[in-house]
DNA sequence: CGGAATCTTGACGTTAGTCAATTTCTGTGG
DNA sequence: CCACAGAAATTGACTAACGTCAAGATTCCG
């Protein structure tokens, strides 16, 4: 189960995968097999989950399909908050920076993800694309329009923004008080499927797991070693990871060993 | 315009001001002289905002007054989450604990806020009372069923949330990548008034502010002496403190000053 | 196969933590 | 009002963990 976190979302220098820029979504014109939403793959995990399939069209109405180049910004912070998005594929890090350069990244965001959660006027941090994202894109005026409709949208963002609350508390928990290697023991957990014996490729470089971490590039790649000689990790190519111990690395992650 | 956080809220082993232990709240034997929620010193900074005037007594048939002493606890990470409070006056911490005693705490909750947003069945952190807290309880179902009659409470509570998400992002920032000096500085700002003369009186010790910002009550107590002798801070009775030059103690917060 | 980017490893420096007094504050009672 | 005791805060000397700087090794892709 992968973390995330994130913000806002925004007006945004994006390549569009679908070409239909302004363009409301229509059934008709859309993409892939499915060709409306109730054929998405992210359709039980996004926003559109909250409504039944009658009400789909109303929802579908006030979206827009983009695909974001891995790379590309979803949105910058300070910008005007225009837009809401949910994405339905890929993987994204929504970060801070400090005028000098230093960089938090609060979270990654994947399929099923809110991105522009409690948002006030301007974007709160920039969300940059790690591979091809693709997503759902809200006017943030029509979908609170919707809100008065189906009260169930707001009700699916409650609850969305409480878990973000909560991982953004357990977060705290780790940046304030844990060490380097219990840490990264931590973040592995939440990336890699414990049982897949096939290792699991993460999406974000050392760079994007150090700025997540609070660390420097060279802590997390030595506290790797360290997690790879005790034989609780095996790294196959590079960020293709399997877990090897979870029990022992549990431990670590929940600063139970001393 | 202080901080804060929080996530849960809770079954509780507190002393109990008012005496109406499980007495649903009657306008009639209500304390103070507003004698109803209309009334309240926070009738406009807490759930009641929401609502108007009109609609108070359904929302206050739902609310128990209760006083928590100071150093008792509103709730206990891992039980039931049963409550969600709205603090009315008074100051509390919300923290989580590792196994083996370290401490973060991750907000403080003052007077307007919630406490047990977005809660999964079990609280997710501990809450303790810094001083003598007034506060709402509703009955978790009781206020969910209410959302029903009264969108604008679930409208209320995802705004709210999503403020607590910011504040949780900025202080994910600071406690990965600032240093004791930037991580105080930033602490002062947000609890003391920049204008006021007098001097504000902080409600939590320097252990408190060491388990917020990530630090030790060393390193705390190390730094109020550098912005001290900077002139930038001046410090009456320990805890009553003077932003003396707030465009100074700004640019250390935001990390601009190498 | 080659070059750039990413990752790893090593030597050394800096910041904050640890351990230990000492000082200041708070509140209580004489 | 002052004296005292306990708690909280400050200060100092030293240590440890992580950051910085600098090579090298690997991987990735054309």
């Amino acid at each position: 189960m992968p973390f995330h976190d994130m913000l806002n979302h925004g007006v945004m220098s994006v390549s569009i995968g679908v070409p239909m820029a302004a363009m409301p979504y229509r059934p008709s014109a859309e993409p892939g097999a499915g060709t409306h939403c109730a054929g998405c793959a992210a359709r039980h995990i996004g926003l559109c989950d909250a409504l039944v399939d009658i009400d789909l069209p109303e929802l579908a109405a006030a979206a827009q399909w983009r695909t974001i180049r891995s790379g590309a910004l979803l949105m910058t912070e300070g910008d005007p908050a225009r837009y809401f998005f949910n994405i339905n594929h890929g993987t994204a890090k929504v970060y801070r920076d400090l005028p000098d350069g230093r960089r938090q990244i609060t979270g990654f965001v994947t399929a099923g993800y809110f991105v522009g959660l409690g948002m006030p006027a301007n974007y709160s941090a920039s969300v940059e694309a790690l591979e091809d994202v693709r997503l759902c894109r809200f006017d943030r005026l029509t979908l609170r329009a919707l809100f008065v409709t189906f009260p169930s949208l707001e009700r699916k963002l409650l609850i969305a923004t409480g878990n973000e609350l909560l991982i953004a508390q357990a977060q705290m928990l780790l940046l304030g008080r844990k060490s380097a290697l219990e840490r990264l023991a931590s973040f592995l957990l939440a990336w890699i499927e414990p049982a897949s014996p096939a290792g699991t490729r993460l999406p974000m470089g050392r760079s994007d797991i150090a700025d997540y971490l609070g660390l420097t590039i060279e802590t997390v790649s030595r506290n790797f070693t360290i997690l790879r000689q005790r034989r609780l990790i095996a790294i196959s190519t590079e960020q293709e990871i399997t877990i090897v111990n979870c029990a022992g690395l549990t431990g670590i992650a929940i600063g139970a060993a001393a």
